[in-house]
DNA sequence: GTAGGGTTAG
């Protein structure tokens, strides 16, 4: 166009700076901002905004704020489009300052800001905001729409909040918002998250034929974590019948479902399937899939196999992975060097110290064991304390272990004692097999019974009535000792109990776990 | 001509 001797107007701006929209751009991108000034735009505000959004996708935020410090009268696109820029990256409490300067605000920077506490773990924080933002005197009279909804919703499922998302649902309907194809995703997502696949699949059946890929992973990954792999599994043939073509989410999803189901065979085919049929090549995702199929299923050499063979540097995951099989298997071999592996990946890993210290000990190998209690010392590592969380009432209650904070505490672990009294009565023995070594048999048993899961337990024991269901969302993987207690519990009180740990759901009831103690 | 939403192993 230059070459051709014809002038960009003020226009031509915004249409060329949103080209420039990652990394490799940035050069172009500072060119096209010297050509601004050079045609005099610099002070329009369309340009202003595009070339805030510009440095940002490009990965450089303090030029987007450069951009911003010199616009006289920021309008509310450049406003939100800097408090973007910063949440990007997780500077989510200057993020946080700018949203508190502004002089209003309209539903976009509301949404923004609370997109923006989502990105980076803050659930709760999100929804303090949505409640603020629908307060009369600081909300700028702004009403939520399916942008605000979408973001909310995703914080509920983090949180497991069951209430909160159908809280949100019934505003979705009360409002005459329309369910799309992104809000119903978000709503799917939700409910699987807070331990409801029924009410998940009930907003997959009425969401319509225009499902895409991602409204469909999400229902698929949703099965699979409740353990429902050959529905999940039938799902996937079915999206395939509908002409929508898979992307590498959607096969972590099918082969998760393959993992919780112990489906090692058709895992596999998957696996080939992956590449061969939809030529998407596998990523560290797949083959850590894989290695936690083997591993889970003892074939812990297998597993090695793709470990050793893979065209990527295992991380984290993929150790952990086979970590998880090696210890349900006690291939204390193989423990040991995803545990070494995974402490030289993350120095701040607690677990794995605590888990390789462990380890040592059930090899008798106790100058090693000190060894690696002196590094955590020396290395300040702390263990990162189990914490429940349930809801009650439409309230979130935190629990973590042994938590004498609650101001019902007392009550609390009276009804703990009474239960598991109950459970000793009817044999109940507990299960220390992956407490610690270092203390004697009574006392690993007292720790475990102050689990966090526990303590939320009991609180639902005292707050609900008998038959009500009990959903408690766990930051770490359940033990076995909770687990045989969850079980039993489910069948003497006659209780469904939902848990939804780190990595899965389980459903209790009559004495049995839909996970068929294979997690 | 500018700002905002959903799926992802353990």
């Amino acid at each position: 166009m230059r070459l051709h001797g014809v002038e960009p107007d003020n226009r031509t701006f915004p249409f060329l700076l949103q080209s420039l929209n990652s990394t490799p751009y940035l050069q172009s991108g500072k060119r096209i901002h010297a050509q601004v000034f050079l045609f005099g735009f610099d002070r329009d505000p369309f340009v202003q905004t595009s070339l805030i959004h510009m440095y940002s996708a490009c990965g450089n935020p303090m030029l987007a704020r450069q951009v911003f410090d010199e616009i006289a009268q920021p309008d509310l696109p450049s406003w939100n489009s800097i408090i973007n820029a910063f949440a990007k990256v997780g500077l989510i409490h200057v993020a946080r300052e700018v949203f508190d300067q502004m002089p209003q605000r309209n539903v976009i920077s509301w949404s923004c800001m609370m997109k923006a506490y989502v990105m980076c773990g803050g659930y709760k924080e999100a929804l303090g905001l949505f409640r603020e933002m629908q307060m009369s005197d600081r909300g700028d009279g702004v009403r939520p729409n399916e942008f605000t909804m979408s973001s909310i919703l995703s914080a509920c499922g983090r949180l497991g909040a069951l209430e909160h998302g159908k809280w949100v649902h019934a505003y979705i309907d009360k409002s005459g918002m329309k369910i799309d194809v992104v809000l119903g995703t978000a709503l799917m997502n939700m409910y699987a998250k807070c331990g409801s696949i029924e009410r998940a699949k009930c907003v997959f059946d009425n969401m319509g034929p225009s499902k895409d890929v991602m409204a469909w992973s999400a229902m698929i990954s949703g099965l699979a974590m409740h353990g429902h792999a050959t529905e999940s599994l039938e799902l996937f043939a079915e999206m395939i019948k509908c002409g929508v073509r898979p992307n590498a989410v959607t096969f972590v999803g099918v082969l998760c479902a393959c993992v919780h189901g112990g489906l090692i065979n058709e895992g596999k085919k998957y696996f080939r399937r992956m590449d061969e049929e939809f030529g998407i090549k596998p990523m560290i995702q797949h083959y850590g899939c894989i290695v936690d199929l083997y591993g889970r299923s003892g074939l812990i050499s297998d597993a090695w196999k793709v470990v050793i063979s893979m065209p990527m540097e295992p991380d984290v995951l993929v150790w952990g992975a086979l970590l998880s099989g090696a210890r349900m298997h006690r291939d204390v071999e193989t423990s040991e060097i995803a545990l070494k592996k995974l402490i030289q990946l993350d120095p701040t890993n607690s677990a794995a110290y605590v888990l390789l210290s462990n380890v040592y000990a059930k090899m008798g190998k106790w100058s090693e064991v000190r060894r690696v209690r002196d590094l955590m010392e020396e290395r300040g590592i702390k263990k990162v304390p189990g914490c429940s969380l349930v809801e009650v009432g439409g309230v979130l209650h935190e629990f973590f272990v042994g938590d004498d904070s609650h101001p019902e505490t007392r009550e609390i672990y009276m009804m703990l004692d009474e239960i598991m009294k109950r459970l000793k009565m009817k044999g109940f023995v507990g299960n220390t097999s992956e407490a610690l070594l270092q203390l004697d048999e009574e006392g690993k048993e007292l720790a475990l019974s102050f689990h966090s899961e526990k303590l939320a337990l009991a609180f639902c024991f005292l707050k609900t009535s008998p038959g009500t269901p009990i959903r408690i969302v766990k930051n770490l993987r359940i033990c076995c000792d909770c687990h045989d207690a969850m079980k039993m519990i489910s069948k003497e009180f006659d209780r469904e109990i939902v848990v939804r740990d780190c990595n899965r759901f389980h459903h209790f009831r009559e004495g049995l776990c839909s996970c068929k103690d294979y997690w």
